[in-house]
Formats: C-alpha cells, structure tokens, sequence
DNA sequence: AAACTCACG
DNA sequence: ACGTACGTGAGTTTC
C-alpha cells in the first residue's frame, strides 16, 4: 500500500510562480491552485497512489515551537495574491475529500516527516512531494521523495529513492541536514557557514561526514586554513542551521494510512467550486456533473426541442423568421448531403405560432420533402432573414462551395467572444456559452474544443442555437459596454464575406514545377545526406536535434554549444557561431534550408492543392490576440522570401491565363503608427519627408549627417527601429546585431534622446495601461493584461512589452482590415472581374484580367492609403507580375 | 503531447 | 538580480 504526501505550501508557491495569471469569476487569483491542482492531478496519474493527504505550514505567534525562532519568523512573506488563494485551496482539497493535515507552530515538512515514519511503521509505502530539498533527508527504502521543479511553465519531477540520492550526493539522506547547516538555504533562512556553498559544503560532507564530527576534529581534519577559520567563525550558525534544517518525525498529530484512501470527491461542491473558480478543464477531468437537486441554481435549462417534418410547418417557420428579430442558426456539416440534415431556428419573442425561444429543428427524412426542405434551406439563408450564427465565415463559405447564396448575417458569437477576450484560446459554442451563459452543452468536444465522439449527425445543433441566440443578447451587451460595437459591427462582421471570398477564390499554383522543384530537392538533400554521413563517419537522424548534438559535440568534440535546455542546441545561431569550424556545418545548414523547403513548402503545398488547381487556406479570425489574421492548412502567411533559396517558391504563385497578380504592401506602417501615437516630431518630419526612416534613426542614433550613414549604422538603426516596436531590451538589441550589451544600451540610450516623445509613450502607455487594465488601438480594439499585476518579473515585463506593441500592431491590423473592405467594396462597384486572394498583414494580392492591372493597382494604393487619417501619410506600393515573385 | 526548429510579418 | 524582443503555423522527433 502506497501513500501520497504532499507539501502543500511548497507546491503551491512552484504552481503560484509557475503559471500565468488566472482568475475566477469575481476576479480572485486564481493561478496557484489551478497549478496545484495540474500538478496533483499528473502525480495521482503517475503513482496511482492508495492513499493521499496534503500538509500545511501553520505557524502560531501564540504558541510557538521553539524552530520559529528569529529566523523563520522572518521568512520571506507570501505576496497576497497567493495568500488569498490559501484557503480557496484548502476548500477544493475539503472537496475533493483529501486530507488536509496542519498543525499550530509546525511546519509541513515536520508533518510530512512523521508521517512518513508512521507510514513506515505501518508497513506502508511513502511518498513526499516537495518542491524544497531539505525533505531529501527523509528518504529511506520506504520512502520515497518526488521532487518538483517548474521549468518554463511545465513541471518536471525528479524520484529520489537513496539509490539516486546517494549517487548525486556521495552521502547517505540522513546526512542532508548536514549539507543544509553548512550550506545554508536562503529560501529558508537557513545561514549556513558564511563563505561555505554548496560546492564546499558538498566535499566537506562527502569527505568528513556529519557535521558534529567535523567541528570535534576540526583541527586535525585535512582542510585549508582559510576554510577552517571560515568553519570556525560560522560554528554557532551551524549550530542553529542543523536545528533549523533538522526535521521532527515526533510531531504530535494523529495519523494513521487508512484514515486517507483516496476517496471519490464532492461531486456537487466541487463542481460549484470549479464553477465559480472557472476551471472547467478540471470539471471535464473528474467528470463532474452540474448539481441535480439544487433549485437554485442559475443553470440555463434548454427547453423542449420541437422538431418539423411536414411542409406546412416548413413554411410557417419560414414565414416566422422573415419577420423575426433574429433567428439563430447552427449546421451540421453533412447538411448539404441530403440524407440526415438537421438545422434549427430560434425567434425571438413576439411571434404567434412559435413559441419564445424554443429550438426548433428542422429534419429532412423523407424523399418527399426534399424539395419542400431546399426550398424552406434556401429561404432561411437568403437576405430576407436576419441571422446569428457562431463562426459566420466558415458557414459562408460552406454555403458557398456548395452553390448556395448566403447573406444578411447580423452577428458571430465567436467573433464577438474574440473581441471581448482577446487572449483566449478557445471559442468552441460549448466554452463560451458554458462561460457567459451558463449553459451546459452536451459534451460533443472535448476539452480542447474539439469535436470527439460524437458523430456528426449527433452534433447537438438544437441546443447550439439556442446558446447562440442567448448569447447574441449578452454579447452584444458586452461589446457596447466595452465600446467594441464599431469596430464589431464595421470592421470584424462584414469582414467575413471578404474573407470567404478570398478562401474560395484560392491562389493559383503551378502544379507541375511545384512538382519538379520538389523532386529537385530531393536530389539534392540525398547529395547532402552522403556528404554529412561521410564527415561524420557515421549515418545518423540529421533531423533529429538530439543525434545530432551527439555527433557535433561529442564525437566531433566542436565547441560546447552556449545554449542547452534538454541537451544541445543545434539551432541556426549555434551552428553560425561554428562555422569555419568543421565543413559538416555548413552541409547541415543547407540540409535543414533545403529540408524545410521540401517537407514543410513543397510536399506541404501540393498537398493543399485543390481540384481547380488552386490553395484555398482558412483565414482564422479568431487567433490573435493583437487583431491579426492568421493563416493555416496551409499557411500562405509564411511563404519563404527572406532568402534566395525562397525565390523559385514564389515563382510557383501564379494568375490564371490572361491574369496578372498586384501585390500592394504598406510601407512602413508599424513605425508609421509608432510615430502617429507618440507624437513624434522627429519621426513624423522623416515621414512627412518621405525619408528612409532607419537611414534617418541611424543618422539620429550615431551623430552622423543622412548622406554619411554607413550600411552597417542603417542596419543596427534598423534593429533598433524594430526593438522599440517590441518593447526593447539591451540584452536582446545586442544578440540580435551582434554588439556588447553595453554598446546596446547607448544606441537605445540615443535613440530616447532624439525619440524624446517616443520614450514618453512608451512610459505612459504602461502607466495607462497598468491603470486601466488593459491596453488599446486606435479603432478600440483591446487586449487585457492581468501581467501587469503580476508580483512575477518576468510575466510583469512580459505585459509591459505587450503594452508597448498591441495598440502598434493591431493599429496596423485594424487599419488593414478598413482597407481590404474598402478594396472589395471598390472592386465590386467598379465591376472588375479582380478579386483579392491574400492578405499577409501589410500585403494584399488582387489576382485580376491583364486590362484591370492599372485600375486595380490605383484602387488598391488609393483605398489601402485612405484607409485611416493619420498625422503621418500612409504608404503602399503597388506591384504587377504574372508570379507572387515578379509582383513583389 | 511536447520539444525543437524555422518559415513569415 | 531577475531573463529578454511582438505576433503567428507546421513538420519532425521524442517521450
């Protein structure tokens, strides 16, 4: 039989620091229990553990143990927002009926220590989790210590049985303690020997033993005077460090293994606790199921679902709708397909024959009624109705490809849930209609989203419409009071049909070369790959960052990689640090460009390649957390350009037969905006001036007259043009242009000289938006930041950064956006045949007739610069070319 | 599923 | 003293 022991206090400050800023419903932190929780929840799938409890420090200022002395007394406090997560923690474990063991003037690792000998006594198994070492000492052949570091957001553990201790100390685990007296442990205030670390401390134990023997014989031991008097001067501190570290195994609780089998928790309690936490990741986990009997709980119910069958009650919805406020669609994916198609229709009230708010679903069965079906299908999606649907370009575009005309789509659930929250990663129907409703959908997806078990016609369509149409009250709500109506209503909504229409126009690609390159490549990687085998004297995975490492480092013995985190780095930057080194380097780099090219461009693309010879990606709207598009299967956001090799690639995206591709791109326009927003007189003189604006900084930054700025000033000048854009440190300017911090920091020192307003705006925008919680563009799209708030450096910098660049960015985004409304609606009322097939957040390509090359070039550079009135004028150049690579 | 690496703005 | 740029998506290997 096997317990589980668990450091509460330890584990909680890991989880605390460890993951990003959550909270619940009323705006309690809520991180360090989230963490807590993932952690317990991977330990319990590791050990599957018979028995379970968690300890707590409990110090008691009136009662006090002798060990809370001066120095513990004085430990570091804990930031408030992990101490009102404390009991917030204690009530979930009460929940989920494991038990809390606490104990006035005792600390956990007291507790843990004697439960573990009574474990031991018992004939049990034990098993401390820990994130501090000073439990190590207790590890013995029944017990059994898993130790916890959090690395990057992720936890990792480590199993120390005496086996693994002894091997990475050279001692036994009793003798822990006595590495801890000498050594000390700051995060414990533990002093330790002045002058003594873990180093020196280490080898005195591993050679002397316990640390009462090595000041009995202190004289005589074989140790460096300059040690001695250090061990000397230290005694008392030893003294009182052993005491300190010394764990008490005779803690007076009562305790016995059996009193802690792990038990089934409270399902309702801990399913109103996770509610109320917003934890619905751990609500799906343990399967937990919303409380029956409760009448007062404030779960939507979804009311009786009517379904039709008969082509009278087709046409009375038909008629209800054309009249309704709205009326709330959700699809089934295999709705065109003619056997089991399923739609269902919400009204809002008023109407005679439907009833309010009842979902209705509309089921095509028999033969009979196909026609009656199509007829009642295509009213529904006609202009003539007002509809609310979740993810409105995808529908678009799914009525689209398959011949049916879609329009009059007054509002996106999922869009608007993006607006309000930004940040999220997930507006699945279920999320959010569980989060701003609550409304429990059945449990078609999984917890990432994504649909599981269910097949498609089990898909519960009836009940999505009935979410979306609560939702599309509180949503819109929530958009007007968070001013996002304009920018929802004018920008993200007609937004979708361009974007359909630009997904189902695809961009044309050259099949056959595409083809031919690809075999090229092969060619040539095969060349390579003999090549690399015969330097290496070996075949290996050239892919494989592991093997590799081992054949560079190890067996080739290069030079020991700067950067390691699971092993070597094998990354660009290490291996251009190693060139000239070894001929194997520069092979690998050409392998891995050329494999990229293959796997991820080649053979990826053709993949994609539709039956009209055309790629039509899926543009996500709902991704960013700075209003960006993203592009994906495939993304054509990311098509090679930046090196040579990328060229031919381009050449592959071409027009159709007496077509021509334009390619219009802003110039600038991030640190155009920069400009705008900091008022800067400087920038906005070199813009207004149609300057070369980072000949104009480096002229700026390095003192030197415009006409004698040196390639190499315009290229640092650059970096640093782009570091202020995200949020600029001296460290990364200097790895990114290959100088010393030091001369880093004097460029970005000059820059805030001659920037003066831009150094203000970039104070004050922290300042506003440390204030106001969240930062802003231009059109009034926002992006929250909780990071600011954190008592953690490194998320607090993190949000800082972030508040410097969201309102440049997604300015830059907003305004692109304007233009490519603007462009369709201008292409369309001219009646060109042009059509705008991608857009790559500063570029849009129009694919068009060889005669509407020249009116289409002028639209598109009139409507992209007139898309926003600014301080600065906006740039787009505009390019013509049969190819993506003649166009740009 | 996570870690690496690398393509783009 | 901290650990470092902002925003994405995809292929491959490894656990």
């Amino acid at each position: 039989m096997k317990l589980m022991a668990i450091d509460g206090n330890s584990i909680v400050n890991r989880a605390f620091f460890g993951v990003r800023h959550l909270s619940a419903s009323d705006g309690t932190p809520t991180n360090a229990v989230y963490g807590f929780l993932s952690i317990l929840h991977k330990l319990i799938a590791e050990e599957s553990p018979d028995a379970l409890c968690v300890a707590f420090d409990l110090p008691a200022p009136t009662f006090r143990h002798e060990k809370y002395d001066k120095y513990k007394a004085h430990r570091k406090a804990m930031p408030e927002e992990l101490v009102v997560q404390m009991p917030i923690l204690k009530d979930v474990l009460d929940a989920m009926n494991i038990k809390r063991y606490e104990l006035a003037g005792w600390e956990a690792d007291d507790i843990l220590g004697t439960l573990s000998k009574i474990c031991e006594a018992d004939k049990w198994e034990c098993i401390i989790v820990t994130g501090d070492k000073d439990t190590l000492q207790l590890v013995t052949d029944h017990t059994k210590v898993k130790h916890i570091k959090t690395k990057g957001g992720k936890t990792e553990t480590n199993d120390y049985t005496p086996e693994v201790f002894v091997d990475e100390y050279g001692f036994v685990p009793t003798m822990m303690v006595d590495l801890k007296a000498l050594m000390g442990d700051s995060s414990d205030n533990i002093p330790g020997v002045a002058g003594v670390g873990e180093k020196t401390a280490m080898e005195l134990v591993q050679k002397f033993g316990r640390v009462t023997d090595i000041y009995n014989n202190l004289n005589s031991l074989d140790i460096k005077d300059t040690l001695k008097n250090k061990l000397e001067a230290g005694r008392e501190n030893a003294e009182l460090s052993y005491t300190l570290a010394d764990i008490n195994v005779g803690v007076p609780i009562h305790f016995s293994p059996e009193e802690n089998i792990v038990q089934s928790p409270d399902n309702d309690k801990l399913y109103e606790l996770f509610k109320r936490l917003r934890f619905s990741t751990f609500i799906e986990k343990y399967k937990l199921k919303p409380p029956r009997t409760s009448a007062t709980t404030e779960t939507q119910t979804i009311p009786k679902i009517i379904n039709i069958t008969t082509a009278s009650e087709c046409l009375a919805l038909l008629e209800n709708a054309r009249t309704a406020e709205f009326v709330s669609i959700s699809l089934n994916t295999e709705f065109f397909d003619s056997i089991a198609v399923a739609m269902t229709i919400l009204q809002e009230e008023n109407t005679t024959t439907i009833k309010n708010n009842n979902p209705i679903t509309l089921y095509l069965l028999q033969k009979e009624t196909t026609e009656t079906y199509n007829n009642t299908l295509s009213g529904l999606l006609s202009d003539d109705v007002k509809k609310v649907g979740h993810d409105v370009k995808d529908i678009m575009r799914y009525c689209m490809e398959r011949g049916i005309r879609t329009g009059n789509w007054v509002f996106d659930t999922a869009l608007a849930a993006y607006l309000i929250s930004p940040t999220d990663s997930n507006y699945s129907i279920n999320r959010i209609a569980e989060y701003y409703c609550d409304i429990s959908l059945k449990t078609g997806s999984d917890e990432s989203g994504q649909m599981s078990m269910l097949e498609n016609n089990d898909k519960p369509i009836a009940e999505e419409a009935f979410a979306i149409n609560i939702l599309k009250n509180t949503l819109s709500n929530k958009l007007k009071e968070q001013e996002l109506a304009k920018l929802y209503y004018d920008i993200e909504l007609p937004l979708c049909q361009v974007l359909a229409d630009m997904e189902i126009a695809g961009f044309l690609i050259d099949k056959d070369a595409l083809a031919l390159y690809s075999a090229q490549l092969s060619d040539k990687i095969n060349k390579l790959e003999t090549q690399i085998y015969d330097q290496a004297h070996e075949t290996f995975n050239i892919n494989s960052p592991k093997q590799l490492g081992i054949i560079l480092f190890e067996k080739l013995m290069l030079p020991a990689p700067k950067k390691t985190k699971t092993g070597y780095s094998t990354n660009i930057e290490v291996l251009d640090s190693l060139i000239g080194k070894h001929p194997i380097i520069d092979l690998i780099k050409e392998y891995r460009e050329l494999t990229k090219l293959k796997s991820t461009y080649a053979e990826g693309l053709l993949k994609c390649i539709g039956s009209d010879g055309r790629i039509h990606t899926h543009f996500q709207m709902t991704v960013t957390s700075t209003g960006r598009l993203s592009s994906s299967e495939p993304n054509l956001q990311n098509i090679p350009i930046r090196k040579e090799t990328g060229e031919e690639l381009r050449k592959m995206f071409v027009a159709a037969d007496g077509n021509v591709l334009v390619d219009a791109d802003y110039s600038q326009i991030e640190l155009r905006l920069l400009a705008h927003i900091a008022n800067d007189p400087v920038m906005l003189a070199a813009f207004e001036n149609g300057e070369d604006i980072h000949t104009v900084t480096a002229s700026q930054v390095f003192n030197v007259p415009i006409s004698k700025v040196t390639p190499t000033e315009r290229f640092r000048a650059k970096a640093v043009n782009f570091g202020i854009v995200y949020g600029i440190s001296a460290f990364s300017l200097a790895n990114d242009i290959g100088v010393n911090q030091k001369e880093a920091k004097a460029y970005i020192d000059s820059y805030f000289e001659k920037y003066s307003s831009v150094q203000n705006y970039m104070k004050d925008i922290i300042k506003t938006a440390a204030k106001q919680g969240y930062v802003s563009t231009l059109f009034g799209r926002r992006r929250d930041l909780p990071e600011l708030k954190s008592s953690n450096f490194n998320t607090r910098s993190f949000g800082e950064r972030v508040a410097l660049n969201m309102p440049i960015q997604g300015t830059a985004a907003d305004i692109m956006k304007i233009a490519m409304l603007n462009v369709s609606n201008r292409l369309k009322k001219e009646k060109l045949a042009a059509k705008i097939i991608l857009q790559v957040h500063d570029e849009l390509i129009v694919e068009c007739p060889d005669s509407e090359s020249e009116v289409v070039s002028a639209i598109l550079r009139e409507e992209m610069e007139n898309a926003a009135k600014l301080s600065v004028p906006l740039v787009a150049e505009t390019r013509v070319g049969k190819s993506w690579y003649d166009a740009k």
